[in-house]
DNA sequence: GCCCGTTTCTTGACTCGTTCCAGGAAAGGG
DNA sequence: CCCTTTCCTGGAACGAGTCAAGAAACGGGC
């Protein structure tokens, strides 16, 4: 977990203004992968005191769209962020109870996967999500 | 595409009553892969007349539990449904038009990858989505 | 063929996560 | 130091999907 001159260097990289509520809001990716936008929202009060329920958007945003932050949403589940980018890894997401763990990419750079027709696409990018039972979920019955 | 019959039987096979609604959303899903909800009620509705709103979200909720008819949702986009399922398939996602395009899976049955690291997870499939941008869309500079 | 109990459909209101809007205050940075 | 970007308070809109209660229809049994 990166420290605060760090995230500071990585907003500007990225041509950002380093305000309070960007590091707050960065900060707690970093600390709470894969956890929802309410839930950052806490994470993020909890270190800067007092920030606004569409400052956190907003800044979610602004963070998704310069690469710094990673958006995912498997199906039937609300948006979540994490801070591991460029690194192209999956994830496994339990079908039970929700929870998503990294798992590193087998074979290394993005795509990481040709399709065996690309069909005229231009691919950048193969997204894989892997879904089961985690190891608490798997020994109950299905719901 | 199956006819009126074929549907029929696939209803009867996965043990659900057979009613106009769900034999019209399913034909609907079989000729129009990749719609979402709203427009297959549209076309359930050319089909059979009337149908209502959650008639349909309820069928489709059935016919997905049932694994005759495959949702999914790629990010950004509402969820969407086609009648392929069994094959293991893959899908290709246009980043510009969001347009979805079949693949086939190029291992075979699911799930067709294993991840380095399970984490302890059972995985029974992995689900693969390739980004990039289709053929009209890929000569255009990105929005 | 017809009946009846269960499943399914209809209608309409409602939740939830998210985005947008506006006006004014604050703070970053050239 | 000043201009611009960003943040705040508060509210309201949005669309996809859901819930609840009663009406209709499916289909196994007679």
């Amino acid at each position: 977990m990166p420290d605060a001159a760090a995230l500071e260097r990585a907003l500007r990289a990225a041509g950002l203004r380093v305000t309070r509520p960007r590091l707050a809001v960065l900060d707690a990716v970093h600390a709470h992968p894969h956890v929802d936008t309410e839930t950052l929202i806490g994470a993020a009060r909890a270190r800067v005191g007092a920030v606004s329920h569409q400052a956190v958007y907003d800044v979610l945003r602004v963070l998704t769209d310069s690469g710094l932050v990673r958006r995912i949403q498997p199906q039937g589940s609300v948006a979540r962020y994490e801070a591991r980018v460029g690194d192209n890894h999956h994830h496994l997401v339990c079908r039970s109870c929700g929870a998503i763990v990294d798992v590193d990419c087998a074979t290394g750079v993005a795509p990481c996967l040709t399709p065996s027709d690309d069909g005229g696409f231009v691919i950048d990018e193969a997204e894989v999500v892997y879904w089961g039972r985690c190891p608490t979920c798997a020994p109950s019955p299905a719901p």
